[in-house]
Parts: C-alpha cells; structure tokens; sequence
DNA sequence: TAGATTGTTAATCGATTAACAATC
DNA sequence: TAGATTGTTAATCGATTAACAATC
C-alpha cells in the first residue's frame, strides 16, 4: 500500500484527489500522448505545464495529488507519468459506452476517433425514430447498427455498460435518463439542454453550446465596455 | 449610474461579476425562460435554484451581484429578471457568429435551434472541403451555403463578427484560428481537441468529448472502489 | 560539487455556505 | 402586525500561487 495524500473527513475516506485536479488531469493527459508520439522521453514540469496551458507551480500540485513520480533534477519520465495518470483516470480499463439519439449530433459523436483512442468503446447506438433504426453507423472503423431503445436494456446488461450518452432533443432527454440509470447507468454526459434529475450515486455533465456562447458573450461585451471606457478616458 | 457592487484592484476597475457566477448565468436563464413560457409570473429565489440545480443560497449570492432585482417577502418577477439576465449575459444584442468545419458536429452546431433563440445569428458557415462548398445547409429555417475559408475574412469583417466556432479536425484548428483572429474574432468556441495559441485578449472555450468522458471515468472508477471497499469493510 | 527541478509549505485568493437583519 | 423572502454579512472551505527545501 502507497501512502497516498488523501483528504479525510469525519464522515470517512475521501477521494483525495481534489475536483480542480481531476478536471485537468485530461488535458495533461493529451499533452503527453502527444509527446510520447513525437518521441518525447524526458519532461519538466514547466514544459508540460505550457503545453497544457497551466502554471508549473500548478502542474506540481496537480500532479502531487497521483503521487511522487517525477526525478528531482531531471523531471518526468513521459511514458510512466502518461501511465500513473491514465491510471488515475480510469483509463487503463475499457468503458464500454451507449449513445442515444443519432442525429446530426449523435453521428459526430459516434464517429469521434478519440472515443476509442482512449478506451471508450461505443457497444450501441440508439434511436426513438423506427426509420433509423438498423441504419449502419460507422464507429472506430466498424459499422455499428442503430438500435430500437427497446433494445437498450438488454445492451447494456449484456455489457456491463455504466457511461451513457444522451443526444437527444430536450424532450426525450429525461425519459432516456430514466431508462439508463433503471439498468445500471450511473454515469451520464447529457448534450440536451435540460438539467437531468438523477438519483444520488449518479454523476451527470451536461455540455451545453447555448451555455458556452453565452458565457463567451458576456466576456465579448466586457471586452467592449472596457474598450469605450478607456476611449473615454483617454 | 448605478451603484454596482464592483470588485477593484490596484491595478483599475475589473467587472465586478465572478466568474464563477457568470458560468452559472446561462443555467438561470434557461430556467427563466421554461418558467415564463408556462406563464408562471413570479419566482422565489428557492423555486428558481431547485429549478437549476442550486442552493437559495448560492443564487441569491449570483443575482446579488448583477444588482437588487427582487423583492423581499415575495420574490422575483420572472420577465423582469429575465430580462436583467439577458443584459448582464449580453444577449440582448444580437451576436452574428461563423462556424468553421461542416462535419457532422458542424452541420449539429448550425442546426441547434437554441442557436437562433438567444440571439446568436449564423452568418456564415466553412469548409476547407472544396466539394463541400456550395452545399445548402439549414439553419434556423433559412438555407446558408457553405462558403470556402478564402471568403472567411470578407464574411466576418462585413458582418461584424466577434465570435467564431471551431469544428474542424485538430490538424486544422490552430490555422483556423489564426486566419479568425487576425481578421477580428475576438471570442473562440473550439470543439477540436487542441489547445490553441492566441493573442492576449481573446477569448476561448475549449468543449471536448473525451475529456468529459474522462472526467466521468474517474468518477465512474472511484464509485467502483469506494463499493468494493464498503463490501470488504462489511 | 554545482546546477536543475521536483514536491511541499504557507500565504493568499476566490467561492461557498449558513444565518439573519432588512423589508416587503 | 405577522409571515415570507430577499440581500448581505461573516465564517468556512477549497483552489491558486510563490517560494524554497529536498534531492537528483
């Protein structure tokens, strides 16, 4: 057993590694695939920080959270460190995932090649419109069928699916949910424009385009007002 | 002029509104806008936070610094704050935005009704893809065909454009970007999964698939652990 | 040993929360 | 006036940062 620097509670054992970290530990992540492609060994602390758009002093405490796996003087091996935090992410075991609702968005989702790049196996597509419905998807190089949600409990009992994919219109988002965490789903990204109710024990993300243009928004208009006062002030 | 509860550095006087708070702004205003198209006219600040996944606390703390737009012992008029809201957020302008790389998530992108709904006009969409130029694609009702990159700057200097949305591949993002900044784009939404270089000064926001199904593994893994650990502690 | 870089400390900053005075 | 609910305060919590001792 490593001793690891875990925050504890009077309630009991936490995590220990912090929400801000975990929430970067995928960029990092990217950064270091990267480098392990381009034949990188050997990286600082601040050189991974740039590249991931961080401070090194961040980077550091981020990275102290997993462990001690840096070389004082030297910095980090790139193919253990990749490792240590793929296996902190979970990613050193296969996720066998479901989408539901293949539209425009439910297509590029399937077809998005860092799915299976980073363990993430998509094991069924579904759709509520009985004319799509057996229609071919290609997913990582395979063709996938689109199935009834009929279908989709006996998929992912059969598979032992616990992350699904809600890409539905906001209508059908909710009854999907339902139907996922009824058969064991306890993992949800939801790209519907509804906040999902969920029993306690389930994670949900929601993405949001309207959120992010609006929140893009309001900095443009900051960055606007701020213009004009200093041409006022002058 | 208002008095604003304004937060100030030495350095000069900054927006006053945090950003945590701006983050939660959108999630508000969805809730507002469901809330008045069922005609309900007035909402307390303990309605409106169920209704978007908050504390009363937290809310009021939120809507405290936009301003004083409630009323005690009943509540807040909810086209009221709505509409101070959409001020705040900059929606009661109207934001023309190009999107760049009609995939399947960019035709997603284009055809997302929430788009046109809160003010986001798309006023141009492209494509490297010279087979793909000349394409109609429905947006918001209306045919826009996708023009080449090489008419990008023409589009965005006519139309004013302050806001640009990625949608390429990661090879091509960062050129992407470039070729908008330079011609004016000052706000980014990248769904490529890099981390692009820009000039201080402009705005990104960066939404990835596969970090967001990391972060859900992590989370997913460490239910596993926690449940095995219960069963062992019997 | 001298130079480099990690891992950790402690100070600072910002966000959250609970409680309640203000006030409808 | 009595009840309800906001807006604000102050305490707490978690995240960030800079600095540096540890150590390769």
């Amino acid at each position: 057993m490593s001793v690891s620097p875990v925050a504890k509670t009077p309630q009991g054992v936490r995590s220990g590694i912090p929400d801000a970290t975990v929430n970067r530990l995928p960029t990092y992540h990217r950064s270091l695939v990267s480098m392990a492609s381009r034949g990188i060994l050997l990286v600082s602390s601040e050189e991974l920080a740039d590249a991931s758009g961080v401070s090194s002093a961040k980077l550091r405490k981020d990275l102290s959270f997993l462990g001690s796996y840096g070389t004082r003087g030297v910095g980090y091996d790139v193919e253990f460190l990749l490792y240590q935090i793929a296996r902190a992410l979970g990613l050193t075991q296969q996720w066998p995932v479901v989408i539901v609702g293949i539209g425009n968005l439910g297509h590029a989702l399937a077809g998005y090649p860092g799915f299976a790049s980073r363990g993430f196996k998509v094991v069924g597509l579904f759709d509520s419109d009985d004319n799509r419905v057996g229609e071919q998807v290609s997913v990582a190089g395979l063709n996938v069928v689109i199935s009834s949600i009929a279908d989709l409990p006996q998929i992912v009992r059969s598979s032992g699916v616990s992350i699904g994919v809600i890409a539905t219109p906001e209508k059908s988002a909710q009854e999907v949910c339902d139907v996922l965490v009824r058969h064991g789903v306890t993992s949800i990204l939801n790209f519907a424009p509804v906040l999902l109710e969920v029993p306690a024990g389930v994670d949900v993300r929601r993405v949001d385009l309207a959120t992010e243009l609006q929140i893009l928004a309001f900095h443009e208009q900051r960055k606007s007002q701020l213009a004009m006062a200093e041409s006022n002030a002058g």
